[in-house]
Formats: C-alpha cells, structure tokens, sequence
DNA sequence: ATTCCCCACCTTTTT
DNA sequence: GGTGGGGAAT
C-alpha cells in the first residue's frame, strides 16, 4: 500500500497500534486483539483516530466501526478527532472524500448512548417497547424513594439508607456484577443488616421500571450485557461491527468488559486503550482489572503496546506529574519523557485564603493573555464543582468571560424537570412517574389525586383521550381541561416535534407562575430548554439524548454567541480528563478538600485521589500553578460560623514533590490592610448625586 | 386531601 | 440558597 501518509507523524510504537492487523486481500481489515497502554499526553485518542482512519483507508466500511467510552466528553473528542483524521487521510490517500463516508463514521458514543441506540433497535427481540423513557439519577432515585415508603422501609425505628444510598448501593451491585452481599460488606458494611430490605426494595424498583416503561441508566447497560450474553444475540448484535474501539479502557467496569467480550469473544477487531495510572471512576465500579488482566482475555494473548513518549508537557510538568505518582505504594513505573524540553518550572503558590485564591487566578490569567496566550488555552481545575464558587464571581468582576464544566445540574432544577416530565408522559403514556409529576403541578391536585387520575388511564389503557372521563377537583378543572387537549395534541403521531415544547410552556406558564416564587430567575431556564429543543430533530431524542447528555456547562445556558469569543474553561478533574492547556491553575491543593475529607478513610480511595492529582497536572502543557490557600473554610458546618482550618498543605506534597516546584506567595488586596480597602487613589471620582438623578 | 410554612440538611467525582 | 420532610392549618 501507497498510501501511508496519515503514519508520517507518528512515532514507532504508535505507528505499530495504528497498523497492528493486516489488510484483506479485496477490502477490509483484519486484526486480533490489541491493548494500547498509553501514558497522559501520549497521544492515545489521536492514535486511537489514525487507526480509525487507517481501517478506513483499507476499505473498512465506516458504519462498521464501533467506538466507545466511558465519558461524554471523550466521547465529542473522539468523535472529532476520527472525523477530522480519517478526512485529512482520505483526502492525501486517496485524493477525496465523499461526504457520506464521514457521515457513516456515525457509531461513536458512551457505553450508555450506544447501548441506548441498540436497545431501541433491538427491542423486540427483548420484549422491551422501544418507546422507552431513560431516567436521569434524581429520576432514579424518586423512584426509588416512593418504594422506599411504600414497603415500609421509611418508617424504620432503626435509620434506613437514604435513597441516594439505596440507589448507590443497587448501581455499584448492578455495575460490579457481585451478589449483594458483597456489595453490602464490602463497600456499604453500615447497611449490611440492611441485606433482607434492601433485596425487597430493588426487587419492587425493577418491577416499577418495567411497568412504567423506564429505563435507568444502569439499566441501559444491564440490558445489552443481557441481550449479550445469549449468544445468538450477541452474536447477531456483534456482526454489525467489524471493528470495535474502546477508548478510557481503565474506567469501564465489570459489566461493560463483558459487553465487549459478547461482542467480539476472540478479541478480533478489538482494540482498547487506556492507562491504569489515569483510573478515577473506582467509585462508578470501575475495574482496573479490566485493563491490566485485557490481555489474557484472549488465546493467543492480545498484543500490547505501549506509549510513552509525551507530547503535551514540558518535562518540567512531567517531573512533577512523575514525582507524585512515584509514591505511590502501588508502583505505576510509567515515567513520562517529553519530547518538548525543559520548559518553565511548575509552581506552588501559597495565599492566606479562598478570596486571595481567586485574586491570585484571576491576576495570573490576565498576565498569561498579555503574553498571548489566549483564556481559551488557559483551565482551572478542582476537586469539586463548588470550589470555584468564590472564583466565579471574582471573574465576574473583572469581566473575564468563562465556561465551566462539571457539577452543573440544569436538568435538576424543578422547573425543567415539570417541563421534561410533561414531554415524557406524552412520550411514553405508561410513564407513570412523569405523570405523577405533571398532574400535581396544578391546583388542588396532590398525591392522592394524581394517583386516581393515573389509575383512571391505566384501566383504559393509557389512551389520553380517557382524561376527558375523569373528573377531577374542582381547583384543577380548568387546567384538566387544557391539559387533556395538550396531551392529545403531544400525543398525535402525526404531529411533528418543532413547537411541542412551546405549546407545552403554554399550558405550564400559570402553573409555573404559582408554584415559583421567583419564578422570574427561572424563565431564562425555560428560554435555553426551548432553544435547545431545536436541536434535536424529534421528541424522542430530545429527552434520550439530554437525559444521557445534558448540557455540562453554564456556556450551553448562556447561548451560542459567546462560544466564538475567548473564554475560561472552570472545571472538575474528572471532566478534564483526556483534554489539554497551556496553562493549569489546580485550586485547593489543601487536605481535606484534596484529596476530598470523604476519601481519607481508606487507603484505596486516597491512592484513586493520587491518581486524580497525576491527572490534573498532567493537563499542562506549559504553565502549571498549584494554589494553597492556608486559611480554609471548612464546609459543611455551620453557616453563619466562620470556622476554618489553618495549614494542611495536600498530603501529597511531599518533599520529593516540592523538590520539582518553585514556591512562592501572593497577598491580595484582603491581606494588605485591617479594612480589606485598597488604598488606591487614582480611582476616578464619582459623582453619586449626579448618577442617582440618571437613573430616573 | 392539599397546601403552606418551618426546619434540617446539604455538597465528590459521572452515565 | 434550594430542596425535601414533617406538621399544622385550610
């Protein structure tokens, strides 16, 4: 083959993951299994997206190409990079694309969006009516809760697991494919006497799910790796695929290695990448035995390849990246090399507390985009989505413009929950617990109410047109008729989606004016819902792919426009994962919030913390600030109290570490006087009388 | 039966 | 600052 170019810029060993397998003699790729275990920044999703185009090149068929992850966000990546590779290669090999082919490049997604699609596509051969809701987690655990009275299990002399728990304890035991029991003993042993209750309660919670038609997110994997494991099935479902790419392979768990197992069992055309040091979803059930026992999956054993060259990082970065994860007991012997040289020093800023934080980032920004290193190319990064509180609204201050990723929960508020509800019970009529939600949002009508009402349609077979038989109490009599004519109007398959949403606000605007009572704040949401609605070419997708997808950062509410400007990414470690600045700020490098205070009881979840750290930093490419703030705010106590812990330097700073980091101090403006004024006074004058009068 | 009002609790990380 | 539970008023 001639065609080769798209392997010019890689390296030896990702040149021999690109190319591992050979040709068919007409068209087509042929190769056994193969694990690519590739350092931070060692370029394992372009390596991934060459390989991609490289199956396409020799004739693969993109439709057949199957790529799956573990988040969201790598999931946009991966997608990206394959498109924007395959083409650029297709077009030197072979002197153009057509369109189509990138088009068919269409099966790239998380586990649970892929499993959503086939299960739609499959789901007569499961018994399942495609026309099936997926619950978000509060969803989820609503659900969960309402069993939870039902049996009883509320009303315990003893404290019962709060359904959060419940609902934790049923995913890790569903994701980890271990009895209870062990679940229970293992990781929740405080609930352990809980054994008996709890086996009632999930027993009546999958009962529920199925009656109501919905599916959680777990479920959404459960069901494939069920539909995967009969071998007919699996077998069938397998051959739509000749090639299957796995990207974050140290995050999956249990139940998702053995999807891909009933996928390709001998491992052809599977190719996983991922890097044990990088694993941080251990409390999603990931196994990192996944990745580390991959090869022996398979007789003969997969191939192995190894990437560990660096191209993001300064070795400076690279350093100090290595210094924290050689102490960990557990020994990762990765060590990082760059192939960009020294580079600055890495440094480790001290400040007395969170507003001198934020004063310090925000002057460091600024600094860096005065040396041309625009705020798109600039991230902070942080344990937990809260801790940019303060930092948030110094950039607003200064008027430095940011999008923040992580933590966000736009479809959790109760406002675009009514309206999702309202479209999923139009969706899916058996959808029993969005139609509870929907009728009590009008008058007069509770509980008891909205339980006759459903039990009313159930009887005639969830056709709305019953809701014109049902009488309802008189405070809801005129809503009750509006809505009866809505639900049939939503519920008219010839009626096309565009506009559903704004009919629907209509109907929820007197409703949504009562039960709020700032409800002005929140119009805005309903705005961006709407909006966002008109993305999505039809209803079905719309709730699928916003449940499994929602909009994960303020900028999807703040509206398109500001996304061509320049902006500030803010976000969580976790969502940072597989992405890459110029410049890093790590905020809170404080013990207690990092690693987190709920992470200090066991040794394994502080090594996951360590792990998180390496992650962090290692999103650096040039400039890498580690912040401690020395006076802490503990949160979680009591509001009004001012208490906060002095010290506490991250454990994980260690002397070793610190030798690869340049310490220094800033003092903001709190710090330099009792008053907390800048003494500045070149501050033009005001005229305040003057500016009173404008306002009028 | 519903609604309203007060109080406790809250905040890891993601699909 | 918001939400969910519990209890009293309507």
């Amino acid at each position: 083959m001639s065609n080769t170019s798209h392997l010019e810029k890689l390296n030896g060993p990702q040149r021999k993951a690109v190319t591992f397998g050979e040709p068919l003699p007409e068209k087509g790729f042929k190769s056994g299994p193969l694990l690519i275990v590739a350092g931070a920044g060692t370029g394992k999703t372009d390596t991934l997206a060459h390989r991609v185009a490289h199956l396409v090149i020799h004739g693969v068929d993109p439709a057949r190409i199957l790529m799956l992850t573990f988040t969201r966000r790598a999931a946009t990546e991966m997608r990206r990079r394959a498109h924007d590779i395959t083409k650029k290669a297709l077009n030197e090999t072979l002197g153009g694309v057509s369109q189509t082919i990138l088009q068919r490049l269409s099966w790239a997604g998380t586990f649970h969006s892929i499993g959503n699609r086939l299960l739609r596509h499959y789901s007569r051969h499961l018994k399942l009516d495609p026309q099936f809701s997926v619950m978000d987690r509060s969803d989820a655990a609503d659900l969960m809760d309402g069993l939870r009275q039902e049996l009883g299990l509320a009303a315990k002399e003893q404290r019962f697991p709060r359904k959060e728990t419940c609902l934790q304890i049923y995913s890790y035991r569903v994701n980890t494919q271990r009895p209870l029991k062990e679940t229970l003993e293992q990781q929740y042993p405080w609930c352990a006497q809980w054994e008996a209750d709890l086996t009632r309660l999930y027993r009546a919670y999958v009962e529920q799910k199925q009656r109501y038609n919905v599916l959680d997110y777990d479920d959404l994997l459960l069901y494939w790796h069920v539909m995967m494991s009969d071998p007919r099935l699996a077998q069938h479902v397998g051959s739509n695929f000749d090639h299957v790419l796995v990207d974050e392979y140290q995050d999956t768990n249990k139940l998702q290695a053995e999807i891909l197992h009933g996928l390709k069992p001998d491992g052809s055309g599977l190719t996983v990448v991922g890097d044990d040091a990088q694993a941080i979803y251990s409390f999603r059930a990931a196994a990192v035995e996944n990745i580390l026992g991959f090869p022996d999956r398979f007789t003969p054993r997969a191939e192995v390849v190894t990437l560990a060259q660096n191209y993001r990082s300064t070795q400076e970065v690279l350093d100090v990246s290595n210094a924290v994860m050689a102490e960990a007991p557990r020994q990762y012997r990765k060590h990082l090399l760059s192939i960009r040289g020294k580079g600055a020093r890495a440094r480790i800023v001290t400040v007395d507390e969170l507003q001198t934080q934020a004063e310090y980032v925000c002057t460091e920004i600024l600094r860096r985009r005065e040396a041309n290193v625009p705020l798109k190319r600039q991230a902070v990064l942080f344990r937990t989505s809260s801790h940019s509180d303060i930092l948030e609204v110094e950039l607003a201050k200064r008027k430095i413009p940011f999008v923040k990723f992580g933590g966000l929960k736009f479809l959790e508020a109760g406002h675009i929950k009514d309206l999702m509800s309202l479209l999923r019970w139009a969706d899916n009529p058996r959808n029993t617990l969005a139609a509870f939600r929907t009728l009590q949002l009008m008058p007069g009508m509770g509980p008891v109410n909205a339980r006759k009402a459903i039990e009313h349609l159930e009887s005639n077979g969830h056709a709305f047109a019953a809701l014109k038989t049902f009488a309802p109490p008189q405070p809801a009599s005129g809503a009750w008729d509006k809505l009866t004519e809505l639900m049939l109007a939503l519920a008219d398959p010839q009626r096309q989606w565009l506009g559903q949403l704004h009919l629907a606000r209509d109907w929820y605007k007197p409703h949504f004016e009562r039960i709020y009572e700032h409800f002005h704040t929140r119009i805005g949401d309903l705005d961006q819902l709407e909006l966002l609605s008109g993305q999505y070419p039809s209803r079905e997708r719309f709730l699928t792919e916003l449940t499994l997808d929602p909009p994960n950062a303020t900028s999807d509410l703040a509206g398109q426009p500001v996304l061509d400007e320049d902006y500030l990414i803010l976000t969580t470690i976790h969502s940072a994962k597989g992405m890459e600045w110029d410049t890093v700020y790590l905020l809170n490098v404080v013990d207690g919030s990092f690693p987190s205070e709920f992470s200090t009881g066991k040794p394994e979840l502080i090594e996951e913390e360590r792990r998180l750290l390496y992650v962090a930093l290692t999103r650096a490419q040039n400039d890498l600030a580690l912040v401690v703030p020395l006076k802490f705010h503990l949160t979680n106590q009591s509001r009004q109290g001012d208490a906060h812990v002095y010290g506490g330097r991250s454990r994980f700073m260690t002397e070793k570490v610190l030798k690869h980091l340049e310490a220094t101090s800033f003092h903001g403006s709190s710090s330099a006087g009792g008053d907390n004024l800048r003494a500045d006074s070149e501050s033009s004058t005001l005229d305040v009388s003057a500016r009173l009068k404008e306002m009028w």
